[in-house]
RNA sequence: GCGGGUAUAGCUCAGUGGUAGAGCGCCUGGUUGUGGCCCAGGAGGCCGUGGGUUCAAAACCCACUACUCGCCCCA
């Protein structure tokens, strides 16, 4: 017989790692409600158009980490790698602009892209995204990046610290790419490694996002000219005040001039979040910025936006590493045990009766007998906090013995009376 | 896509060429009706997969696969 394995970069998401899940999830929801957003669940495959335009023909995610096929009629398809272009397609098309702007979306499922997996790096991944669309106030990027601080403090992790960066728009980033940041590249050109050579001929822009300790160096040394120097006046303002307004709220951030993101479709605002508990290379919590074209380059009206994505697998990562627990999901309240059949049959009936009154009830179970002993571990074990012992003695009498397990105590109740006690005690 | 490491029970890991192990976890039992501690018993492994060397391979060699660390990129 062939022993299958789940496909390199997936997981299963057995019970026993599903309270991290869910916990995010749940979180997740009620943050984004506090800021009026609403859920949306796109399709997780696009025409690959949608992907290839929003996201850019030039970045790696395109280029070799999409999922794409053919359908049997020849219909170009992608598993979709980031959700902003769908929900910006979806948005388009379901004429989401005659809402009273701006429309506040967010979408939860997973994401695929071919890569090489890592620790906390999956080829299908789980994320949870979050947009803004018709709205040009930096106060809306503020709360982008609120929300995501929001969401970590109710899972019990410390504020977050933001990198931020302005990338400037149309009318400033080309002429600094293209009169400041080149030349200034070209005539080093051969301090660069391979790869940044390939980003000065393809994304010059990326180029200032190097790992390479030598380039960083050099860039420090000389002075790369920054964008940030040469924004337009709107983009400026609009960096200006958004860093007033999170000094306003005390929020912690550094200005990190050389922070460049993978997407093409970002204008202006753009963020990260690294863990601090996460020493490794793929610490990235959170991610995301401005996309004030990219409504309009899906064939919608012009419009602006502002999105960010937030990793589950990386916030469990952080939640495990921080000795953070989530709330379990087993909530049986109730354990029924017995000692021969008439008494597991009035154990039955009673544990009908109490799932009925909403009380989560379980019981030991065996094919004929089965030791008073082992029904009691097993009573153990459940995370019950009352067990009821079904006896003969007591049955006679028309009652149930109700032990409370964490200290021991038992009393006798009245099997008639017995919702209303359980009711009373389990507040 | 490129380099390094790892792969034995559900989990953490011993086992250096001669019949597969421990701890934890799991199951059952410890006579008449009470869990945790303790005791006894039990289930569970083609030792990642395929080839090679050898009388003999979990061990040595090769390849593959998966995981993992770094590069790259990102959540």
């Amino acid at each position: 017989m062939t022993r299958y394995q789940a496909p390199k970069g997936t997981q299963d998401w057995t019970p026993d790692k599903q309270p991290y899940y869910r916990w995010i999830d749940a979180t997740v929801r009620e943050v984004a409600a506090r800021y009026g957003f609403l859920p949306i669940d796109p399709p997780m495959f696009e025409h690959t158009e949608v992907f290839a335009r929003g996201v850019g023909t030039g970045t790696d995610i395109v280029e070799k980490e999409m999922y794409s096929f053919e359908t049997q009629g020849g219909e170009p398809l992608t598993l979709r790698p980031e959700f902003t272009a769908g929900i910006v397609r979806a948005y388009v098309e379901n004429g989401l602009h005659n809402q009273p702007p701006p429309v506040k979306l967010y979408a939860i499922g997973p994401l695929f892209r071919y890569e090489r997996p890592g620790m906390g790096r999956y080829r299908q991944h789980t994320q949870i995204s979050l947009e803004v669309i018709g709205e040009s106030d930096p106060a809306v990027d503020l709360e982008i990046m609120s929300l995501a601080s929001d969401i970590f403090e109710t899972l019990g992790v410390g504020k977050l610290r933001f990198e931020i960066n302005s990338i400037g728009c149309p009318a400033c980033r080309p002429p600094y790419i293209r009169d400041t940041l080149v030349p200034w590249l070209e005539a080093r050109r051969e301090h660069l490694g391979e790869t940044d050579q390939m980003r000065l001929a393809k994304n010059p822009l990326r180029v200032l996002d190097t790992k390479d300790p030598k380039v960083r160096a050099l860039m420090e040394a000389e002075q790369v000219p920054l964008l940030a120097d040469s924004l337009c006046q709107e983009c400026r303002t609009h960096f200006d005040t958004l860093r007033s307004y999170m000094d306003m709220l005390g929020r912690r951030y550094t200005v990190n001039p050389l922070l460049v993101r993978g997407f093409d479709y970002y204008t202006k605002t753009v963020f990260e979040v690294q863990s601090e508990a996460l020493d490794t290379a793929n610490n990235a919590l959170c991610g995301g910025g401005r996309y004030d074209g990219l409504v309009e380059l899906l064939g919608g009206a012009a419009t602006p936006g502002m999105g960010m994505g937030l990793g589950f697998e990386r916030a469990a990562l952080v939640l495990e590493e921080l000795d953070i627990a989530p709330p379990p999901l087993r909530t049986t309240q109730v354990y029924a045990v017995w000692f021969d059949e008439a008494t597991k049959r009035a154990a039955i009936q009673t544990l009908d009766t109490l799932r009925q009154a909403a009380i989560p009830a379980e019981m030991a179970y065996a094919q004929g007998k089965r030791s008073f002993k082992s029904q009691m571990r097993a009573a153990d074990k459940s995370p019950a906090r009352f067990t009821l012992i079904f006896g003969e003695n007591e049955l006679a009498q028309g009652e149930v013995m109700v032990k409370e397990m964490a200290t021991g105590n038992q009393t006798s109740v009245r099997l008639d009376n017995l919702v209303l006690w359980l009711q009373g005690h389990l507040g």
